[in-house]
DNA sequence: TAGGATATGTTAAACGTTTTCTTTGATATC
DNA sequence: GATATCAAAGAAAACGTTTAACATATCCTA
């Protein structure tokens, strides 16, 4: 492969000017810069980016974690990243933990899931990458990483614990509020919930909106009409019979999954969805287009989290400082589909 | 950072002999090699790899081209060539192409789609990548890539075209025979088929596995019964309403959009899948796994490409040449649902 | 006890860049 | 004509490794 020197050689010109004119720096009259670049297109050259790396110690690289890859939303938030990066000149390196294959749901193990992401940052550090950027949802494995090392960290999808770490999420107090609205806009009158587990944060926020958007819109509320659920299809079933006994004619699932449970139970006992009873779901996992009716839900923001990840990188890396806030919310969107078709009322 | 010359001077050994024993070579004593190592633990000593790399020209790197990261089958397909990588004390580096975002469904410009090509190939040569793994179904891409480089090319889930680049597939026709099999022991007698656009090479290999299994099985052919379809959802509701109106008691459909689309037809009407009609899809996407009832259908070995197309390379690398065949084919999987439940024949 | 082997270490030259500092030569200024 | 100014180009020293080639000490063999 050819080098800086033989460029040199060919031209005549210094191994100094030709690096002057490869970095397009000025100070080099026109047509020596000529006759280096077609030296360097002749010969093919390619610069050599471990030795530029070496010498000049930055890399202009980000390193993305995954926990999963191949998890539903890692991908595109994995695409954001790199369609920052390449906007932005930067490269960047991927590390996948494998966590899925490796341990199933989660790690159970913290410390041999600590030692597995301080595996692939240090492998990350020893090529020099100017920042890193973690994707996933077990913030605990995070923590461990603010004491670890110098370069800088962002977190994307999950909170980082650490406030001296940024953490771009999407807003689910916001979007709950706003799914919940959507069905009483669309004529729900007795709006049930089916949250996810307690001990998720993602629970939490997604109740605190819906219940926000009762009061908002003075609907009352029945807390005989929120159930919690374990993120599984069939309990969307039994939880969905038990909301429509109890009344409900509208029902805001924390997932699609779920969801698609009490379409399941509808489709079963001739409900008709879209019409007898409201229901939207949260993820716009690809089900919801694939079942029928198909299912209105939330559309998490993937996409822009990791690119906004990735500009705040590349604004700290630039000297630019840390953002005002050490959360950044990204919006959701509500997608319409049919199983909110309703009576809309006027907005 | 800590660098090995500062490992030297504080234990006074060598530079040299720091170097062996971080490399874990032979021909020093257990004593040296102990200070060396506590001295680096102590000063949490990273090597710093661009150095590395630089120095042996090697870098026990393999680069991997998706065409885009966010479409279904190439998170497996990459997981699966992390997994080998990890397991071979290799490093990978990703360049994604974003195909989709870029150009929707494939790259209409040759040159353009050919220059995104080559610049991710330069940028990985400038890393000094050992070979590269390319993932895409776009194969005229890859061609311009021979008469490129010099470092080794795999292709993971397309061909080729060039023999001197192995390629790793799966087999459709064996699948497709399989598939047709599975609905004849399930007590299918007239099977019908919708098949993909006649200019894909998928839809060529699985007709005829699918032609081959009847003919084994002595069921007659009956040209009608093959349908032309888009790959989409809609056209697998019409076709498949044409086929069971002439008659088909089972269907193949080269995929599972297609598939979900008889599923559409058959629920919309009164036709029990799985009873009336024997149904098998192609491609184990999530969908399968969420319709009603469940679609039977083929699974794609999307890790095991992944892996073995790494393994194939870390062959090459390490000088065992290229494989016998050109094109490996690994079998996919059946995988039994509700749709093809049928009154199972002795087998 | 000389003459190897063998085990252990060290010296120093690379690898391909970037970058600081210096040199060169031309032009302008007095 | 001597000197200051300036743009352009070059020389050389790094960056942190690896690795051949060499040096030394230890031990064995005859």
């Amino acid at each position: 492969m050819a080098t800086i020197r033989e460029i040199s050689e060919r031209t005549g010109v210094s191994i100094a000017t030709v690096s002057k004119v490869l970095n397009e720096k000025h100070g080099v009259n026109a047509e020596t810069r000529q006759l280096v670049m077609d030296a360097a297109r002749e010969l093919n050259y390619r610069p050599n980016l471990n030795a530029r790396y070496l010498k000049s110690g930055r890399s202009q690289t980000l390193g993305i974690i995954t926990e999963d890859l191949t998890v539903f939303n890692a991908p595109e938030i994995v695409d954001g990243i790199a369609a920052a990066c390449d906007e932005a000149g930067y490269h960047y390196i991927l590390g996948n933990l494998r966590f899925f294959k490796r341990y199933g749901n989660g790690p159970k193990d913290l410390e041999e899931s600590t030692s597995l992401v301080h595996g692939v940052v240090d492998e990350m550090l020893s090529k020099q990458v100017d920042g890193i950027i973690y994707i996933g949802c077990h913030s605990h494995v995070v923590v461990s990483l603010s004491d670890h090392a110098e370069p800088q960290f962002v977190c994307a999808y999950c909170t980082s614990l650490d406030s001296s770490i940024p953490s771009i999420l999407y807003d689910d107090q916001k979007a709950a509020f706003e799914a919940t609205e959507r069905l009483i806009r669309a004529g729900g009158r007795t709006i049930g919930m089916i949250a996810g587990p307690t001990d998720s944060s993602h629970s939490y926020n997604r109740t605190r909106g819906h219940q926000e958007a009762l009061f908002a819109h003075k609907v009352p509320y029945n807390p005989s009409l929120t159930l919690v659920g374990d993120w599984g299809r069939d309990c969307g079933y039994t939880l969905g019979e038990q909301l429509i006994k109890s009344g409900a004619t509208a029902i805001f699932a924390h997932n699609d999954l779920m969801a698609t449970g009490v379409l399941d139970y509808c489709n079963a006992n001739g409900i008709e969805v879209g019409k007898d009873i409201l229901l939207i779901g949260f993820d716009n996992r690809e089900i919801s287009t694939v079942c029928r009716p198909q299912l209105s839900t939330v559309a998490l923001p993937l996409f822009e989290i990791g690119q906004k990840a990735a500009h705040i990188m590349l604004d700290i890396l630039s000297g630019k400082g840390l953002p005002a806030e050490h959360e950044i919310m990204l919006e959701c969107s509500i997608i319409e589909r049919e199983s909110t078709l309703g009576t809309r009322r006027k907005s």
